[in-house]
DNA sequence: CTTCCTGCAAAGCATTTGCATCCAT
DNA sequence: ATGGATGCAAATGCTTTGCAGGAAG
């Protein structure tokens, strides 16, 4: 078993089941994205594929994030200007953290909105409501 | 008094007493933009000041919203992606609620995050905690 | 006179798209 | 064979920059 293996196979293991093919490109990609920690651009996801040898095109990495996204499978930041973020995430409702130096993303469990929202709602007479909070701020290491 | 009076005193009253000149194009820019109850882009800017009859360069709106916004006068959002979003921000700080059928928006006078994400800076050592809010939902007369 | 501001056009990036080819079903 | 996937290059859209002329202090 070589090192690489395991974020190809937690790649391979997300893409199961949907009604998406898991191609070899595909499956890099998110394996790259599988090893981030935090988050990458689609630029750096190239990079770094190509870096490893691999032979896949830019454009072949922004259709697979593409596809990803629409899947559930990774979810879009927006929290650089003029240039999107991806992030593999799980499915529950959350919210990210970010670094504004660095980048480094922290992933937060609770969300302690929703009592609040439902008055806001009640309130004003608002249904369905949906909310997306995006926090910033300096981490202890770029202090 | 003319009507367009109030936002061009607006704007020249948010320049005043900082480091900047308030050219005619950046007072201009400001006024627009305190003119816009949400968000704009640098081109919208643009599109409806040539549309008001300015002679205005789309580099000098772009100029403009860099400077304003290294002031602090001006907020970038992030939110759409391959394109910055300008918001006049000096203010209280508020939410907006926004009907996503008609596009009403509802001015939010307390936010009551604060508590929680102080909490939430400590627990992860971050500093200088900015958020952003957003709330869309179908409001009562789109129900 | 010196410095900053403006407009225009050209350049710079991130991202998307057209198209021929390739692969899997 | 047939439809989707890929790679490359060209095109697109937002934003920045170089430069010459102009206004402000």
């Amino acid at each position: 078993m070589h090192a690489a293996g395991q974020p190809e196979r937690h790649a391979v293991a997300l893409l199961d089941g949907r009604g998406v093919r898991a191609t070899p490109q595909r499956t890099r990609v998110l394996a790259e994205l599988v090893r981030e920690p935090n988050d990458a651009t689609a630029q750096e996801l190239h990079e770094r594929l190509r870096a490893r040898g691999e032979r896949i095109g830019l454009a072949t990495v922004y259709r697979a994030l593409s596809v990803l996204a629409d899947e559930g499978v990774v979810d879009v930041l927006a929290h650089r200007p003029g240039e999107a973020c991806y992030r593999v995430c799980g499915g529950e409702h959350h919210h990210h953290l970010v670094c504004s130096s660095c980048h480094r993303v922290v992933e937060l469990a609770d969300c302690r909105l929703d009592t609040w929202l439902d008055d806001v709602a009640a309130a004003h007479g608002f249904d369905r409501l949906e909310h997306r909070l995006e926090l910033t701020g300096v981490c202890a290491d770029c202090r």
